[in-house]
DNA sequence: GAGCACTGC
């Protein structure tokens, strides 16, 4: 980074200048190279780095690597580096399913490698992109991103030209975004290979449940481009400098992975050549202990375990129990609160903390915080803390073998969020919680053939799902076959049917199945396919900026706080009050977002007054953005449209315009007024009642339009507005 | 007068 010589002369301060930030420099380069020389240290101690020769080999020698680890093997950490070397001229992709994972693990791998992380230098080579947040430099060789980010790339670089390498973490996860991107992979694999180019693939996973995946990649599936004709493949090109010995490899290897290699190239070309490799993890062990009766009350039983804990085990040691909702964990609060109230002075004092995540984020902050002195914490936890969030000092926990599971009924356009059994893994994955620190004890409620009943793993997403937005993304690029995709798991074909037929109905695809003009922009939106309707339609009618608004609202959790206290309501209640739109949630939600807006002084507390999550609008503003920002790009608003809709002209003119967008996406949500008061589906004759935390609850008007249809207790529309019905044949027509 | 687990673009 010097400064050629043909630079004009410099004058003393200049050199002065120059020469001080020379130095700083350097100091800067030392401390990272002896960040790097001591991590160096305990990298070298971690299970896999005694892999790190098969490894190269593998990735060498074969199309795809199947790598499981438990956690704390360094997979995530490792892998990438063990590969940077092997990929001179291009980039390393590792998707991580969170944001925050993506990010933490950048920093990580940046200090290991000795450079500055991200955008912080142009000569950083690790760097990370997730939503709102990108951060790579000129230099970026690896690059951590979500996997939804991934997916955008896609849409936009279909082949992936800058990535040799594509890292594929957390795969037993399952998340739908995995599964789509899997299949993706699968095909550019057989694309890139007839290339100059050619993909190396790794995907990880932290369950041992590796065949599946295997026989995925090596398996060949229908082409779903039928213009590609198989051309015989060539052995994949060694690209590494390194001559690492295949041999030692060999004591890895699984013979049913190596079987397949021999044809893989010659015949058929979706088959890849894919090797399985095998990483133990390092964690403390974890003693289980289960009930020998079945019980009837789980939060009593709950209760009585963890008295037992505190009383009997000794400190320090706290304590993580796994439930299933927000209800439930106040209420076991209450309980235990009342109980330690009458703890004698011989034991230590009891902390109860909740943790779920419509939590605030200082109150979710407590669970870090050391207890203070002679206090066990115990931690009541949703399922956040099972993979989301790492609780600290935990050496018991105690599992409830439940939780909330949403799924999707496809038959009729319902979402059930209703407690069920967890998987096995998923209960292991919970008492892997108690020996991240020490040795610890799992207490699992129910009985040891309880635990044998439950599902192997976790139901993968898209068995569970909307498929719409996973069919859009697919025609988008080009995949016009959706039946016949390589899924890791198909759904069934009435499930796919049914999402095509929404697609139709949203005149997202033409009718010979390819998309439309109108799914062009909307398969890149991040949003939905009906909200992504919304607002194509919202250009044509003129209400583009409001929509956008209450669009970005809809894409955050809700930004009404709950008032569960008699104090909470009255004035800051009154003031909610004045935003509350008769027509309903969505006119509400705008009024919201243009008097947050424009508050210029105090916007934090303009939310505390109202009541309003200012976590919540502050990422409804930058949805708002980059809806805004692609909107521009996609030509639906006009380059110049920096009309702030705070300042336009009043919403009222336009707010029939506003509901008639919405219904144009949701237009099987539409229940109209029944003789006996309740409200029935337009399609399918289907009870629905008004969700409580909606504005119209309890009222009754002609009809009503949904954003969304979930069975908990009973069917509820959230997300409700008047509607006139004859806007229904205006829309359609 | 009743209540949504968790991610992500």
């Amino acid at each position: 980074m010097g400064r050629s010589q043909s630079d004009p002369p410099k004058s003393n301060d200049q050199t002065a200048i120059s020469s001080k930030r020379k130095r700083e420099d350097e100091a800067h380069r030392r401390d990272l190279d002896s960040k790097r020389k001591k991590l160096l240290v305990t990298r070298r101690q971690l299970p896999i780095w005694t892999h790190q020769k098969a490894i190269r080999a593998a990735v060498r020698d074969h199309d795809v690597l199947v790598l499981s680890g438990e956690t704390g093997s360094g997979k995530s950490t490792q892998v990438p580096q063990f590969l940077l070397d092997m990929f001179r001229s291009s980039k390393i992709a590792v998707t991580q399913p969170r944001r925050v994972a993506a990010i933490s693990l950048a920093r990580r791998v940046a200090d290991e490698v000795g450079t500055p992380c991200g955008s912080s230098s142009p000569a950083s080579t690790v760097g990370y992109s997730v939503r709102f947040d990108q951060s790579t430099s000129p230099s970026t060789r690896i690059k951590f991103l979500t996997e939804g980010m991934l997916l955008q790339e896609m849409l936009r670089d279909p082949k992936m030209s800058q990535y040799n390498c594509i890292i594929v973490d957390e795969v037993h996860e399952r998340s739908i975004n995995v599964d789509l991107l899997l299949g993706f992979l699968k095909q550019l694999l057989a694309e890139r290979r007839r290339g100059r180019n050619p993909l190396k693939v790794v995907v990880m996973s932290a369950t041992a449940d590796v065949e599946t995946i295997s026989n995925f990649f090596s398996k060949s599936a229908p082409q779903t481009n039928g213009h590609s004709t198989p051309v015989p493949g060539t052995d994949t090109e060694d690209n590494t400098a390194e001559a690492s010995s295949a041999a030692s490899w060999q004591g890895i290897a699984d013979d049913e992975a190596g079987a397949p290699n021999d044809e893989v190239n010659a015949s058929n070309d979706t088959k890849s050549s894919v090797n399985i490799c095998h990483v133990e993890g390092r964690q403390h062990p974890v003693k289980t202990t289960y009930l020998p009766q079945p019980t009837e009350d789980v939060i009593d039983t709950a209760l009585q375990r963890i008295f037992k804990i505190h009383c009997g085990e000794p400190m320090p040691g706290d304590v993580l129990v796994f439930m299933t909702g927000q209800e439930t964990i106040q209420n076991l609060q209450k309980l235990l609160e009342e109980l330690a109230e009458n703890l004698t002075r011989d034991f230590p004092k009891l902390l109860v903390l909740p943790l779920f995540a419509a939590l605030s984020q200082t109150a979710q902050q407590r669970i870090f915080e050391p207890a203070p002195p002679n206090t066990r914490k115990v931690i009541l936890s949703t399922n956040i803390a099972e993979t989301s969030v790492t609780v600290p000092g935990v050496r018991y926990v105690v599992d409830t073998g439940k939780a909330k599971i949403k799924k999707f009924r496809n038959q009729i356009g319902l979402d059930s969020l209703l407690v069920k059994p967890i998987s096995q893994s998923s209960a292991d994955q919970r008492k892997g919680r108690a020996g991240r620190e020490s040795a610890g004890q799992c207490y699992r409620l129910y009985t040891e053939e309880g635990f044998m009943s439950f599902d192997r793993d976790n139901t993968p997403e898209i068995l569970r799902c909307d498929l719409s937005e996973a069919l859009l993304k697919m025609k988008a690029r080009g995949v016009d076959d959706v039946l016949n995709f390589p899924f890791l798991t198909p759904p069934p074909r009435e499930a796919l049917e049914k999402a095509l037929m929404q697609l139709l109905q949203l005149g997202a695809l033409n009718e010979d199945g390819k998309i439309s003009k109108i799914g062009l922009p909307v398969a890149r939106l991040p949003l939905t396919p009906s909200l992504g309707r919304v607002i194509v339609e919202a250009a044509t009618l003129d209400c583009l900026l409001e929509v956008i608004d209450i669009v970005a609202c809809l894409s955050v959790e809700n930004i009404f706080l709950n008032v569960d206290t008699e104090d909470a309501r009255g004035k800051a209640q009154e003031a909610r009050q004045q935003l509350f739109r008769r027509q309903g949630d969505h006119l509400t939600l705008l009024a919201a977002v243009q008097a947050y807006a424009s508050e210029t002084s105090d916007r934090r507390r303009w939310c505390d007054d109202h009541l309003i999550s200012h976590r919540a609008m502050k990422g409804a503003m930058d949805v708002r953005k980059q809806l805004r920002a692609q909107c521009k790009q996609a030509k639906l608003l006009p380059e110049k449209a920096e009309v702030e809709t705070e300042n336009g002209p009043p919403y009222e003119a336009v707010s029939d315009n506003i509901l008639k967008a919405f219904v144009r996406g949701f237009m099987n949500n539409i229940a109209r007024l029944c003789p006996d008061g309740s409200y029935k589906t337009f399609i399918g004759n289907q009870t629905v009642a008004i969700h409580p935390s909606s504005v119209l609850f309890g009222r009754k008007v002609e009809a009503i339009m949904y954003n969304e249809f979930v069975y908990t207790s009973k069917a509820y529309a959230r997300g409700v507005s008047a509607v006139q019905l004859r806007w229904l044949e205006e829309v359609i027509g």
